[in-house]
RNA sequence: GGUGGGGUACCGAAGCGGUCAAACGGGGCAGACUGUAACUCUGCUGGCUCAGCCUUCGAAGGUUCGAAUCCUUCCCCCACCA
């Protein structure tokens, strides 16, 4: 690829870009040099499940690496005990040196389903912040004024409504920024909600005599009720470490016009290849179902393993379509005594209390052998292979 | 330091002496529907030995036949002014 290609392919699917001559500049000279970029992207340690909305990233940072360029990760452990600088969420709990350790580990595991290991550099902040003085982080602040912090979107919002701005949250961008600075990054990458701090960056290391980052944000995707960005928080989001069965089936809860959003960046399929789907779907030739199934399939297929995405089509289909078993669920079991219905479902796991056993009863939501139970005081007497169903999804084969 | 506003169930937010296990919205769960774990509609959503009882409305005391609601003390949060 020359360097005009290279910069359309890694420009694919971005939001913002400051600034494409710059990018090229620098690629240029990589390439002159013989060397590689260093492209930065932060994560936070306390929520150590990637989903798909930091796929987007990281696919974006895998195709940095076929270009032959490294990714800084930085495990953003000194900045989490901070805590979160979106705007809402409640300071985050001090994390031990032991569960960073923990989660960088559980971290590595799941960006390498995505990202070249060979070409990544992991790091932790705590490595230069915390040799921090608090003299250093005064001399560092001074850089920064007040006013420009404010010109972020949410603190500026936020103030003007009289919300509560934490000290901490100001720093907060600016040690993202001095992360930059430490790792010498060329190019930062980021969700859409970054730029501001992912620009400060640039201010801060043109400060410390660094060429500036090249700065690009890719979009925050919403997750599965389709409104809110895919957050663990909002509970929202598909995992890539969850089970096939999991996956498949939260991507099939999500609306028609969703899920080409998720061809794009997830998947990275082509426009053109997703417009000629679109086109298909629209004249009917092409049920969007079967567009559903084939994202589904691609998902699991890429995150848990090839083949698995066949499979889990195939249970989603015999449970949800034609009604019939999943090919395994939770066995429990039972002595032969009578039991009631109540405590049979509060036994199996299915509900947290009997006063919500008793409310699943009541509406309906309880089987035995596909056959529904209304009867709070039924008593059950449990044989080989009878099947507890709770709602749609819980099922259980009790043995006796 | 001063002024004002707050702390209510998973979250947001009403209630301001009994009719309050606490409106309403969100979330969650269930049912119907469906290509779908979507949408929509309906119902449920503190616990229990469930027509009754027990524990909840920042904490502890108090007034009262009776308190989330009144009083006292305390703790915490927020904005503004200085």
């Amino acid at each position: 690829m020359n360097i005009e290609q290279q910069l359309d392919f890694l420009t694919a699917r971005h939001v913002d870009l400051f600034s494409a001559d710059e990018l090229k500049k620098k690629l240029e000279i990589a390439a002159k040099e013989g060397r590689g970029l260093r492209i930065k992207y932060g994560a936070d340690p306390s929520a150590p499940d990637i989903h798909l909305g930091h796929v987007v990233g990281l696919n974006k940072l895998r195709e940095f690496q076929d270009m032959g360029h490294t990714v800084v990760f930085i495990i953003g452990d000194f900045t989490g005990m901070i805590g979160d600088p979106s705007g809402k969420s409640v300071t985050r709990p001090a994390l031990s040196k032991e569960q960073v350790l923990e989660n960088a580990e559980s971290y590595k595991k799941q960006i390498f389903k995505i990202l070249d290991p060979e070409k990544t550099e992991v790091r932790f902040n705590s490595e230069w912040l915390g040799e921090m003085k608090f003299e250093d982080v005064i001399r560092l602040s001074a850089h920064v004024t007040v006013a420009q912090l404010l010109a972020r979107d949410d603190f500026s919002k936020r103030y003007g409504a009289n919300q509560p701005i934490s000290l901490v949250e100001f720093l907060y961008p600016l040690v993202q920024a001095y992360d930059s600075v430490m790792v010498e990054a060329d190019i930062e990458l980021g969700g859409t909600d970054q730029l501001f701090n992912l620009l400060l960056g640039r201010e801060l290391q043109k400060i410390y005599g660094q060429y500036p980052q090249v700065v690009m944000t890719l979009p925050l995707i919403e997750g599965l009720d389709g409104v809110q960005k895919m957050s663990k928080s909002l509970n929202n989001y598909v995992g890539i470490n969850e089970s096939p069965k999991e996956m498949f089936g939260k991507l099939m809860s999500v609306s028609d016009e969703l899920m080409w959003k998720y061809f794009l960046y997830v998947l990275c399929r082509k426009p053109e290849e997703i417009e000629a789907m679109q086109a298909k779907v629209t004249s009917g030739e092409l049920h969007p179902r079967a567009v559903k199934d084939e994202l589904g399939r691609c998902v699991v297929d890429r995150f848990v393993g090839e083949g698995e995405g066949v499979k889990a089509a195939e249970e989603f289909a015999r449970v949800f379509a034609e009604k019939k078993l999943p090919q395994d669920m939770l066995e429990l079991k039972l002595p032969a005594t009578e039991i009631g219905l109540i405590d049979l479902v509060v036994k199996a796991g299915f509900s947290s209390s009997n006063g919500e056993a008793r409310r699943l009863i009541e509406q309906g939501g309880v089987r035995i052998d596909d056959e529904q139970k209304k009867d709070i005081k039924a008593a059950i007497t449990p044989a080989d292979g009878m099947i507890l169903r709770v709602g749609k999804r819980k099922f259980a084969r009790i043995t006796v």
